[in-house]
Formats: C-alpha cells, sequence, structure tokens
DNA sequence: TTTAAACATTTGTATATACAAGCATAAAAC
DNA sequence: GTTTTATGCTTGTATATACAAATGTTTAAA
C-alpha cells in the first residue's frame, strides 16, 4: 500500500515516520558493503574528517542524545575502527588505522546511497525536500 | 545545534531521521496524557473505528511490519484496550469497553498534536510537507 | 486425495535510540 | 580553600521496530 493510501496518510507522524524508515532502509543497503548502519557510518566519517573529536560534539551533529553517541562508538571500536581517550571529563574520539583505511569505501557507500535516492526522486526533488525538511527541523527545537 | 547548521545538514538520511526524531517527540507529549506511544494510539484509533480489524490490513494501514504490529497489540491487550480473536489463520482485533471508552481522549490528544505542530509550523507549511513528505514515501516503495 | 505452495500471524532475536541516574572532573561561589 | 554547581560522559534499563524462522491454515496442484 501507498503512504498516501493509508488511513493516516494526512498526519505528520506517521507520514514522517513512514518516510525516516524507508529512507533508512535505503541507506542501509547502501552502507551493508562496510557492514555498518548508516549512522555508525555518519559518525565514524566525522571522527576520521575531525579525528579527536568529542562526543558531545558528534551528539550535536547528529542530533542524537549523548548516551546514543557513546552507544555508536561502543560498537566501532569493538570492531576496530576507531579509538577512545579519556583526559580529565574529557573524551576524544580518534580513528584507528583500520579505520582510515576505510575512507575510500565509505565515501563510495555515501555516493551510492546519493545516487540511489537522486534515481527515484531526481536532483531537484530531492534537495527541495532535504532543504524543506531541514527548516522545519529547525523550527522543532523542543 | 540547528538540524541545518549540522555538518550532514544536507544528507537525505540524516535530515530526515532527525525530523522524524523531532516530531515522534512531539507526539509523544501529545499522547502522554493517554499513556500510550503514537503508534500504539494510532493502532488502538483504527481498531476504534474498524472493529474486528485483521493484523495485516493495520500492517498496511501504519506501514509496520506484520511483527511490529503483533508486538503492539500486544502491549494494547496488556492495557486491557483490545481483545484479539483467533478463527484459522486470520486474526480479529477488537476494541474493549475500556478501549471504547477512551476514543474521546485520543481525539483529544490527535487534536492536542495537530495544533502544536500547526502552532509551531504554521497551516500552509504543515499540509505542504506532508504532502510532500507522503509523494516521496510513495516513490520510495522498495 | 494427497501433496505442495501460498498466506496470516506469531515468536525468537537483534538493533538503534532514548531517559534517568550515576560518576567523575572542572568551574564557580562563598 | 572548601563547598557547591555545572559539565561531559557513561551505564542501567526500557522501547519501538525489524528480520528471519516457525506455526498453523487455507488454497492449488498432482
Amino acid at each position: 500500500m501507498k503512504t498516501s493510501e493509508s488511513k493516516y496518510s494526512h498526519c505528520l507522524y506517521f507520514t514522517a515516520s513512514s518516510l525516516a524508515r524507508k529512507i533508512e532502509k535505503l541507506a542501509q543497503q547502501s552502507w551493508s558493503k562496510v557492514d555498518l548502519s548508516p549512522s555508525h557510518a555518519y559518525l565514524l566519517l566525522y571522527v576520521i574528517e575531525e579525528p579527536g573529536v568529542q562526543p558531545g560534539v558528534l551528539a550535536d551533529h547528529l542530533q542524537l542524545q549523548p548516551s546514543t553517541v557513546t552507544r555508536l562508538i561502543e560498537k566501532l571500536e569493538e570492531k576496530k575502527l576507531v579509538v577512545r581517550t579519556t583526559e580529565g571529563k574529557l573524551t576524544n574520539v580518534y580513528p584507528s588505522p583500520k579505520g582510515k583505511e576505510l575512507l575510500p569505501k565509505l565515501k563510495d557507500c555515501l555516493q551510492e546511497f546519493y545516487s540511489s535516492y537522486v534515481a527515484i526522486l531526481g536532483k531537484e526533488e530531492s534537495a527541495r525536500l532535504v532543504q524543506n525538511m531541514g527548516r522545519v527541523a529547525d523550527k522543532l527545537r523542543l
């Protein structure tokens, strides 16, 4: 059934959740090549590009709770893709060599994800939607 | 930090997830009065309006996996808000008296949720966004 | 009529995410 | 200089969701 045919297609909660799940699935497919979920992948990308970044900064940029970021980092640590160092109350996250090596593949996945949704939605519609949703998300600071 | 200021603000996955989480939080607030999560509330609403509905139909309309719907129903059953009957391979879900009694409150929550996001986004922007997202979700049939 | 395939639902298990509480450490107040 | 408050991060616990496999049932094929 199409999302727009559902009984609740006029509801913001329903539509936003449904859309997010579909996009997440698409993203998962793209990142399955590196065996990472999208959120893990984005976090790793950030860490590679900004070595030593602190969890709080990651939480800000990924718009996730700090506890969630901790959990994501833990998993990447288990996979030996990042390392954590703690000094005082601050924590720094660095990519491991294995993590850094992954960069080209990560970029491939990112590109593939981009292409996959642009292929379905078109370039303009994609851009418009992202902008639209971003603007709304900004307004929804709770 | 604003969603649009994040490093990944141009990415569809990121923006859609972030927005969905914010909307979910807003919805949770609205439905906290009846002590239900938004998805439980929508499912219950559907069951009240279509007594005897089958899980598969619910999965279609809520755009969730059948297993997820089973879990949602289980919880509503624990709370004595719905009952399930099984005949052959078919299952029917009915509201309990206690569930039916909740209808006015559920509608209040729905209305409050509507008002809360319309207050923030405005009527036109809300409607446009819902339509936009719905259209995209339709295209993203995987 | 028996066997095989399709279907509807449920169960086992895993995951990402969050909240609330805890624990250090740094900063501020007195 | 000691006590209080704020900060940054982590842990315990809970939740919604999903996938894959299992169960039981109907329909179709042989």
